[in-house]
DNA sequence: CGCTGGATTGACTCGGATCAAGTCGAGTGG
DNA sequence: CCACTCGACTTGATCCGAGTCAATCCAGCG
């Protein structure tokens, strides 16, 4: 299984063989999309769902000053609002980081699959609440953790983000986001971020190199960053 | 018209009598919640979603060494999720601030709302939408604007949602919020918050006195946050 | 009239931003 | 094969916004 949308979803709700194949269906026409580039931009009208099925993209926001705050990072699996549509503009940019496997749905297409599959519906709301609890835990990260706390926080999430989807062979999970991306997500300047990840470095406690993160204890970093994945909601609810 | 929840909804789309009357009756039997109850608590299980009707309310996260984080604001009107009950369990608490009317909807009478009156549905995603969006500004807040610029960026949202739901006067909204609290949303200490209003109010550019938010120039007071009200998503989305 | 939770203000400290040089590695072209 | 370039990463020196600690101040109220 490597289309990772699926294997995403399937992580939320069971699917059938008939669930499974509409979706096979809707992203069965993705494009390959050069990197740096928009999917769609701040103050444009919304048109179809976009699905990162490979690569990294990010959504963000440019303040009139200038500067760049990154918003959420978008890996395979990924996708933007369902119902992105329903709005008269977009309030953020979604961009490539890297060379990336772009599916898109057009709206009716994915009003007609959430109506005759109910549980891939159920399935992506999950992945929605999944999507807003992430942010909660940005703001919190941004608003009352320290700059060590914060950049572990965001590398625990990631780290489990990326196995989750089976990425990762081991403790080794590739993050093409340069520093001054990810700066830019955690509300931090390139520099500092800088020191930081070098003093995390020399304490052992994780290394992020050439677009590799190790982490050879992942419980341990997880404590240094208060990290509690709750918010990742990845234990399936029971049946009532 | 003082249910400020069908009123909200009402700017989101337009609906009839028989959505009006099927909203009013889901919140028929609201509940008065005295000040600083929560009304769910991180860990439990969502049950009923939760709608504000008057008073205030707010999300929010207690690090495991001790600050808070505030995640959201909640005032007449709001509601929290509507997919809540799909998790297993909750990331975060909701709490009152005052006083408030809450009604609880269960979520079987959620659904059967939502099915039988799919404008009501498509408010609520709008709805939705504008609390993502919400939250990215948020975020945005604490990573990229300076201290004053997050005050008052704030304080516009604040001002203009009081407006969106009647409230106001004229240039006074009524925010019973502690600086305490405001603290706690922005990211900062309240001995410094308690600065920046100083510096404000001697600015003449607005003043937050015993609960009631006095902005004389908003357009002024937009200029400073830089903000932009985009992310509220006031404006409809014209028919294709 | 004293209690209490917010709001204020002052003095001191420090985390992170800013400014400014490098350094390193992967192309590119002569 | 080496010089050149460009982007990303490092490191040092300095400065300032904001946190911390600690007193008040003040209005509402039992």
């Amino acid at each position: 299984m490597h289309n990772q949308f699926i294997n995403k979803l399937r992580g939320f709700a069971t699917l059938d063989q008939a669930d499974v194949a509409a979706l096979a269906k809707a992203t069965s026409k993705p494009r390959m999309i050069d990197a740096r580039r928009d999917l769609i931009r701040e103050g444009d009208r919304p048109g179809p769902v976009f699905v990162v099925l490979e690569g990294w993209a990010y959504r963000y926001k440019i303040l009139p000053n200038g500067p760049r705050q990154i918003l959420a990072f978008l890996m395979a699996g990924d996708c933007c609002d369902l119902h992105i549509g329903l709005l008269a503009e977009m309030d953020h940019t979604i961009q490539t980081i890297v060379p990336s496997l772009v599916a898109t749905i057009p709206r009716d297409d994915m009003d007609e699959l959430m109506e005759r599959h109910p549980r891939v519906m159920k399935a992506m709301y999950i992945s929605q609440l999944v999507d807003e609890g992430t942010m909660r835990a940005w703001i919190t990260s941004m608003g009352r953790r320290t700059s060590v706390e914060r950049v572990t926080h965001l590398m625990c999430e990631l780290y489990l983000r990326a196995h989750n989807i089976g990425n990762a062979p081991e403790e080794r999970v590739e993050l093409p986001l340069s520093q001054t991306i990810l700066a830019d997500a955690l509300g931090m300047t390139a520099v500092h971020l800088n020191r930081v990840l070098k003093k995390l470095r020399e304490a052992g406690a994780m290394s992020l190199q050439r677009g590799k993160l190790a982490i050879s204890d992942p419980d341990r970093l997880a404590q240094i960053a208060g990290f509690d994945e709750n918010y990742l909601h990845r234990r399936a609810r029971a049946p009532a």
